[in-house]
DNA sequence: CTCATTGTGTAGAACGTTCTCCGTATAACG
DNA sequence: CGTTATACGGAGAACGTTCTACACAATGAG
């Protein structure tokens, strides 16, 4: 009772596994080793499958693929589209992956939590090979829990103590440091940081590092004057206001250091509004590097975190668990200061 | 010797349809029927299902379906991230499919045609249900053709003629138009537009829709001058180069149309520096309405057209025919001005 | 009373891969 | 020459769905 007596082919013109097989003159299993390059394989056959594909312009389904195998895609969940650091992020994946046979498959969760979950299903369901997270709001929790089911690397979630998954970030104390280190080296002494607001506290926030940096970078430098730490939630509507609040408030400090370019550039853009010299008034410094941080219109120091080495990293990193892996690795790369014009002159 | 021999995955019993059947002491037709809600399930039945599926906590196999029958996934393939129109169309698209049982995944170009073909492939090959491409510079045959194996919309992309996917704009000969008459208005009559190298001049650019646009303003208004039109390349590296040419040149135009944000912002920052103030010396327009031009640094007045209307009218095209629809459908949606200082003031 | 018709539910064949066994041919060894 | 190892290739059972074809019961029509 053989299965291939009748022509199913005839049916549809999908090329199929079937279709390369009979016109290589081999098995389907055949075909199969050569495209996984599994053991047992000579030359000739080789040679003759890989024939037939070209010919044929074959492409294994994917979806076949993911119902016993593995389907050479990778997922990549983000936070929110928009942020400036993420588009290096995925030209560092994707740059990583282009020469190898995997894909990347990105999902946007809008900052919502039930979002960002169910699309992690999704990228399970789909049976896809790792993922990469940039989601720094989700509990360690859940994705410690989801790490059991598929390899997961976390960007930019500070948990090096996490078992169950990798993460790679850049050192956010350490750039924090760095700001604050040259505010110094330029003179100011009542430097404050511009934060979020606290909506989550846990230690794995990136935020978070980012304080605990600056606090330590003043406290260790001997000058009086205390830690000042403002916050502004990112997506409140009263968020200028609370900005302008600060911008023009009494014994105002003379330098900030911004968690990130997204608040810094809005900050030196109502400086300029209210008359506020920058970086004769206010100095600041910011978070990413942005594109926009680099026009001369705006000219904002920032440390700089390549978004492509972070990606390029994170992908290593996940390629090399789905190869088998097991401990948990935690790597964190050197961030570096872009000097520009809103930082001052050093003294 | 094979590695991964010793940690062979924990067998986790997976929860398939099969476990939800017997769980719920049905067939496994019966539960596929109530996943599909297919027709021929009476309350009772289906009120047993949903129970098992929620106890248990089941999710259907994306993979497996793809196999037979719908993915209820749509894939989103931009041409690269960065382009400061994308996010409103993302959110879009998932603002419409959020109430739905659809998902999208999304592919990221970098801008070369053969990982572009590479990601639409692989959409197909994960039997996506449907695509929305915004990839510019895609030939139509090529998109064509795909649209022969998967729905297809295309963003940005202006082909009315395409008989086989059906395509989503802001009318681009009317926003330049729009940026164009306001400059009229304002009262420059020597008004150039920046747009891009001829890398590709097929008609379906958007870029060359604003060109024509542009031209047909000016020729319409009546006044002397030739059209004049300034072509600078995106990813040039004597991109600033060429700006700064233009603005220091003799004769130099009074008023500019860029075709996009991303250059016109470029340029403000170029003219600052030059000492060239705007608008006395220059007025400019922008097209994309960015987040960048709203910045009160930059003040730059720019064309919008709604990145999330557009995306969320793709999603309900690609659905409508994903649903059914074969006549190909083509929309135009209206663009607007932002005005701003760059533009100058009315007379 | 027979024959459609309608409403519900099931059996089982796809779908296109991977991967575990297993068979065979050739080489190597004693 | 027999035995064993090695390299290559194939058969066929999964994998988790969808969906066609059919069975069965209840109802209505003639």
């Amino acid at each position: 009772m053989s299965p291939k007596d009748g022509q199913k082919t005839a049916k549809t013109d999908r090329v199929t596994i079937r279709t390369v097989a009979s016109h290589a003159g081999v098995s389907v299993a055949a075909v199969s080793k050569v495209l996984r390059n599994a053991y047992g394989v000579s030359d000739n056959l080789r040679g003759k499958v890989t024939g037939s594909i070209q010919e044929l312009g074959y492409r294994p389904s994917r979806t076949a693929r993911g119902l016993r195998g593995q389907t050479f895609t990778i997922g990549l969940l983000l936070v929110e589209i928009g942020n400036p650091f993420l588009p290096g992020v995925i030209a560092g994946v994707n740059g990583v992956l282009a020469p190898s046979h995997y894909q990347a498959m990105i999902g946007v969760g809008e900052a919502q939590t039930q979002l960002e979950t169910s699309l992690i299903e999704t990228m399970i369901d789909y049976k896809m090979d790792g993922l990469i997270l940039v989601a720094p709001r989700l509990p360690s929790e859940i994705v410690a829990a989801f790490a059991t089911q598929i390899p997961i690397v976390a960007l930019g979630y500070h948990d090096a103590s996490a078992e169950a998954f990798d993460t790679v970030n850049t050192d956010d104390q350490r750039g924090a440091e760095l700001a604050v280190e040259a505010l110094l080296e330029c003179g100011y002494r009542d430097i404050a940081m511009l934060s979020l607001g606290q909506r989550e506290g846990h230690k794995v926030s990136v935020v978070r590092q980012r304080e605990i940096g600056y606090r330590r970078a003043i406290e260790r430098s001997g000058i009086e004057r205390e830690p000042k730490i403002v916050n502004i939630s990112v997506g409140s509507p009263d968020r200028e206001d609370a900005m302008r609040a600060f911008l023009t408030s009494e014994n105002r400090p003379r330098a900030i250091f911004c968690w990130s370019d997204l608040d810094a550039v809005t900050l030196l853009s109502l400086a300029a509004e209210l008359k506020i010299r920058v970086p004769e008034d206010l100095a600041v410094v910011g978070y990413d590097n942005s594109p926009t941080s680099g026009l001369s219109l705006v000219n904002l120091a920032s440390i700089d975190q390549s978004g492509r080495q972070l990606g390029e990293m994170a992908t290593r990193t996940l390629l090399s668990r789905i190869e088998g892996r097991t401990a948990a690795t935690h790597i964190l790369m050197e961030p570096s200061l872009v000097r520009r014009a809103s930082l001052g002159l050093k003294t």
